[in-house]
DNA sequence: ACCTGAACACCGTTCAAGT
DNA sequence: ACCTGAACACCGTTCAAGT
């Protein structure tokens, strides 16, 4: 009689075992232990440990996908609806950002799902596809970039307090670095940084596309 | 007497032998084989592996501050300066936009001489630190972003050449997909499409900048 | 078809002991 | 002060053998 292992069941084990125990504590073995069968087991059910990364990632992406709001009448907005549930879905997760970007993907009809909507719907309103593969492309990257320094800051908060703490930081920093110092003083909440740098990374992205797409506009005229 | 191990010595060794086998291939016995010694020699010199990271980190930053040129006249090409010294020096190491991201840096002043010089240099063009540092902030999350996808395609082009192949990407994209299927195609010179993301970038922030901020304009009258 | 036991070639790290 | 030998508690993975 089989224990009732199945591929997805074990990604799924894989998931909260990362969230226990960070990146570091996903092992063959722990994982076995956790589902209750030796080490062996699972390659059965995975070919090697890579390919069960590459699956995390996959789950991952999957939930992604079934979060975002589907495009609306506004480029902008489905950006920083993306930007938001990327940045949420790799923060659910201890090491997510490092964990996840980068990711192989499994499933290509997946990757499919989230961008094809978004491509039409822009290119539609006057983007070329190169502009909205850009658009795309720009605003993930910033997001990977943003939340691996974000959840670096987080978790050695918590493992090690003194690392991130402005006293010690300032006491290393001696006389000549006044400006630096400062800064680390007016870092806000990092909800509120996330948003104001999104926003200018949309700035960025508007300030090319306003050009020849005033999109509201050059529907109602004709 | 002693073998001539220093820790400088150890560290550049570490970042050799992460060029030729990766972060995977970079063990604490790896690397004492390679400086001729057994693997507790460097328990010595190191408290453990994570402090070897960190003054692989330290180092290509050390690498970075030498090579950012003195901050001139306009913050968009200091900026785009730094964004390309970042990209130039993670690309140079195998694995080095994720190894180094992120990266718990040893040495506090060194944090300092990168960015004092451009926050003293741009608040005196009438950006106020809080703008400065999340200028810095944005194009550093950018950069660490895209070199992290840039470079998980260049390397798995080398070791896993069906991945990133458009032909089976078609393949397994379907019908359903076509302006995915056609962005595919368009995927330019990864140097030029740097070059035009970071545009857009700088772009965000000039967009909130040049509100408050005609920065020639405003020193000459008065 | 699905799982285990035993084994292989590795890890990072500690520590007494050598020089 | 600087390094080694031996050992500890781990890794991922293979494979014959069990059911």
């Amino acid at each position: 009689m089989p224990k009732g292992i199945t591929r997805e069941k074990v990604v799924e084990a894989a998931l909260e075992l990362l969230d226990d125990k960070g990146i570091e504590g996903v092992t063959v073995r722990a994982l076995a232990q956790r589902l209750d069968v030796r080490a062996p087991a699972l390659y059965w059910h995975l070919r090697n440990k890579q390919e069960l990364l590459d699956e995390m990632s996959t789950t991952v992406l999957r939930r992604i996908a079934d979060e975002l709001p589907p495009p609306g009448s506004d480029w902008r907005e489905d950006l920083a609806a993306y930007a938001r549930v990327l940045r949420a879905e790799y923060l659910r997760h201890r090491d997510g950002a490092r964990t996840f970007s980068g990711a192989r993907v499994s499933d290509p009809d997946l990757v499919a799902r989230v961008k094809e909507p978004l491509y039409q719907s822009w290119t539609k309103a006057g983007l070329t596809l190169q502009e909205a593969d850009d658009a795309l492309d720009v605003v993930v990257a910033f997001v990977v970039g943003f939340v691996i320094e974000e959840q670096e800051r987080l978790q050695s908060a918590v493992t090690d307090p003194t690392r991130y703490s402005l006293a010690e930081r300032d006491a290393g920093l001696g006389e000549h670095a006044p400006l630096t110092k400062d800064a680390g003083h007016l870092r806000d909440d990092s909800g509120e940084r996330f948003e104001r740098h999104l926003g200018i990374v949309l700035d960025g992205l508007a300030a090319r596309h306003v050009r020849h797409d005033p999109p509201a506009r050059r529907r109602r005229t004709r």
